[in-house]
DNA sequence: GCAAATTAATGATTTATTCAAG
DNA sequence: CTTGAATAAATCATTAATTTGC
């Protein structure tokens, strides 16, 4: 249950280096960029690599500051468990993928969890998830019901001689039957990550341009 | 400018659906998985499909609501161009790949982009894509420089000829010379959608358990 | 009937490939 | 041509459903 062992790989590969004479060590390959619009703005802060990517945001915290994480989680979510559909839930991402939906974009995500919300505990990433893993079963369901019609009925024995090789990767989608959206089709889907650690909570804001970060509401927790 | 055309593709195809008899149309393909601790609280919304997703969310809102996106573009970011790294920033990121570190979490692309974005407009997913990506062309400069040194030194002209297929996937990994990091390990990264819209703004918290939207700070457009 | 072992299904993450801007 | 950005494919990992032994 709660065996998470975080152990996040940034090794403490900084404490030995004993000054940071960076921006000159190694360029780009190509010309020296002369810098943008806004670079270097007269005051440039010198990259204090001591504070930021501190190597111990891993393996702390386990004993002390939290005495409140064993109160509220007993019956809405288990801990760090993965999403678990309900069947409400399924049904409507499924009633959105037989309307054509395939890949949503980010507005549409935050508006289908929103609705999801309501029969279940889910995030946004749940939704592009269940649409990305949904999409490519689809598409190999497809693909294996394709081929295995002319090659043999049945017979689920041997059937790896034949060597499933790489063409057709993008041929076969025009076969689906249904409309489908066009492969690769440029969509800004501006997503951002978000500090998820135990006892500070920080949301970026990437619309503005900023670029702040604001602890919210502490007072929750 | 404006030219986005955002189009997205959730077509009018809920119109003419007549009732939503979700939940029981097609389940898992084993037995029916009977409803988790938190299903149907009682008063499950009857999902007002009318509401969300409407079908014109896409190509409105570029004649009334959006007079300010002329106003603080000018300079910093043309519209909607990518991100173009200042030297400073490529050589930090630079220095932290050749430290080690190859797919950052969520808490380290926040730190990263809040040093970064002193020397530059960036975004998270800027540094998220710059590791994927130098990652990436590192690998396959190396797999080329590996199996161009027994079949032509050089010869820059028609390269594309020989197929680098698709065989050595997984074994070529290991020869990096350097400490790599083992792939595939677990780490939850935890990143979560944003709205990123002409006139609203919302931001996520996905730490939390209730789900809640709210609108940053308005005042700021 | 129930609990441990097995298996199928699928959520989540990483890698490979491709498109397009500059 | 380089490279940022996005999607597709591969695959790890966890959970539910099934089977099995008692």
């Amino acid at each position: 249950m709660g065996s998470m062992k975080v152990h996040q790989f940034a090794r403490g590969f900084w404490e030995h280096e004993p000054s940071l004479t960076l921006g000159c060590k190694r360029l780009r390959p190509l010309a020296p960029k002369l810098s943008n619009t806004d670079s270097t703005p007269t005051t440039v802060p010198p990259f204090d690599l001591k504070s930021f990517i501190r190597p111990e945001s891993g393996p702390r915290k386990l004993g002390s500051s939290d005495d409140k994480r064993e109160t509220a989680h007993v019956d809405t979510h288990p801990g760090g468990t993965r999403w678990n559909p309900t069947q409400e839930q399924i049904g409507i991402l499924e009633m959105l993928y037989r309307g054509g939906m395939r890949t949503p974009n980010a507005q549409q995500i935050e508006q289908i969890t929103a609705q999801l919300g309501k029969y279940g505990k889910i995030e946004g990433k749940n939704v592009f998830y269940w649409f990305q893993n949904h999409k490519a079963r689809e598409r190999q369901k497809q693909k294996r019901n394709n081929l295995g019609l002319n090659h043999s009925p049945r017979a689920p024995g041997v059937t790896t001689t034949t060597t499933i090789s790489s063409s057709l990767t993008h041929e076969s989608r025009g076969d689906f039957g249904r409309e489908e959206d066009s492969p690769y089709k440029r969509k800004c889907r501006s997503w951002t990550f978000e500090c998820l650690e135990e006892d500070k909570r920080y949301c970026r804001n990437e619309g503005d341009r900023t670029l702040e970060l604001f602890p919210l509401h502490p007072e929750n927790r």
